[in-house]
DNA sequence: ATAAAATAGTTGAACCTACAACTATTTAAT
DNA sequence: ATTAAATAGTTGTAGGTTCAACTATTTTAT
C-alpha cells in the first residue's frame, strides 16, 4: 500500500467510526421518540450509573461514562430540568453533590430499556457475536492505546 | 448470556465506539499543536474533498465527508474566518457556492498530512493490518445497518 | 494553627451536531 | 408563461465536548 493509500484508508477508518457514532446516537433518539420518550443517548449514559450506584457523586459519574466533569456538570442540569434526577449536597463533604432518580426518573429508565434493545438489534442485524466480539477486541486494543497517555 | 448482560455489553460496545471517537479527535487536535498547527479533525475532514476536488460545492462537501448540511455550512464558516477557504458564488448556477482552498489552506493541508500520520500509528501501536481489516469490515455492516434506512 | 495543595463542581468561550424553519434560485408541470 | 416543487445554502435553538479559569471546600505539610 501505498503511503497516500494508507492515509485515505485511515480516513476512512476515522470516519467510519465517527459515522457509526452519529448514526447510533441519532438512531437511539429516533426509536425513543418511537417509544413515546424524549432522551438523548448521553443523557440516558448518564442515568446508567445513577440507576446501578443511588447517590452517586459526579465525579463517579464521570469516571463510569468515562465524560469530562464538565459534560456530566451540563448533562445532570438538563436532567434536573427534566425532573429525571435531583442533585443533593453531601452532608460530611460539602464540595460533593450526590446524584438520586425522582420517581419520574426511575420510571423513564424502565421504559428506555425497550429503546435500547432495539437500537441494539438494529445496530447488530446480520452480525454475528464472534463478530462483534473481534470488534471488541480490536476497539479496545484502539482504546487503551488512545487512552494511555 | 442473560437478557441484562447483554443489555450491558451493547452500553460498552457504544461506550467504546464513542470514547475512541471522542478520544481520536482529542489526539488529533493535540498532535496538531505538537507540530505548532491549530485545525479540528473535522476542519481537517471538510479540507480533504476540497483538495481533492477544487470548487466543490458544500453539497459535494456534505456528501464526500457524510456530514450535515448545516455542519457544513458552519465549518466553512470558520475555516473562511481562518482564511484557509474562500466561498465562490457558482456563475451559473446562483444557489450553490463553491469552495477554494486560500495558499494559506494549501499550505497548512501540507502541513497537517505528518499529524495525521502520527496520529494514524498511535492509534494502529500493535494492531495488526489483519485486524484492521475485519475490523473495518465488521463496521461496515454496522454502518450499513445504520444507514439503510 | 496556618499556609499550600488537592479536590468537586461551575462557568464561559469556541466548536460540532441535529432539527426546523427560512431565503433565494432553478427546474418541472400545466 | 405561471405556478408549484425541488434544490443549495443559512439561521436559530438546544444539546454535547473541550479547555481554561474560577469558587468553595477539604487535606496535607510544616
Amino acid at each position: 500500500m501505498s503511503k497516500e493509500e494508507r492515509l485515505i484508508s485511515e480516513i476512512s477508518l476515522g470516519m467510519l467510526i465517527g459515522q457509526i457514532h452519529r448514526l447510533s446516537t441519532k438512531r437511539f433518539v429516533q426509536n425513543s421518540h418511537k417509544f413515546g420518550l424524549d432522551i438523548s443517548m448521553d443523557q440516558w449514559l448518564v442515568l446508567g450509573p445513577i440507576w446501578k450506584n443511588e447517590g452517586i457523586s459526579q465525579k463517579g459519574i464521570a469516571e463510569y461514562c468515562q465524560k469530562d466533569k464538565t459534560s456530566v456538570t451540563k448533562i445532570i442540569n438538563t436532567l434536573e430540568k427534566k425532573n429525571l434526577v435531583v442533585r443533593v449536597p453531601d452532608q460530611l463533604d460539602h464540595r460533593i453533590k450526590r446524584i438520586v432518580l425522582s420517581n419520574k426518573g426511575k420510571e423513564l429508565f424502565h421504559n428506555v430499556l425497550p429503546v435500547m434493545e432495539q437500537t441494539r438489534d438494529e445496530l447488530r442485524s446480520g452480525v454475528s457475536d464472534e463478530e462483534i466480539d473481534s470488534l471488541k477486541a480490536v476497539l479496545t486494543k484502539i482504546y487503551r492505546n488512545l487512552n494511555s497517555n
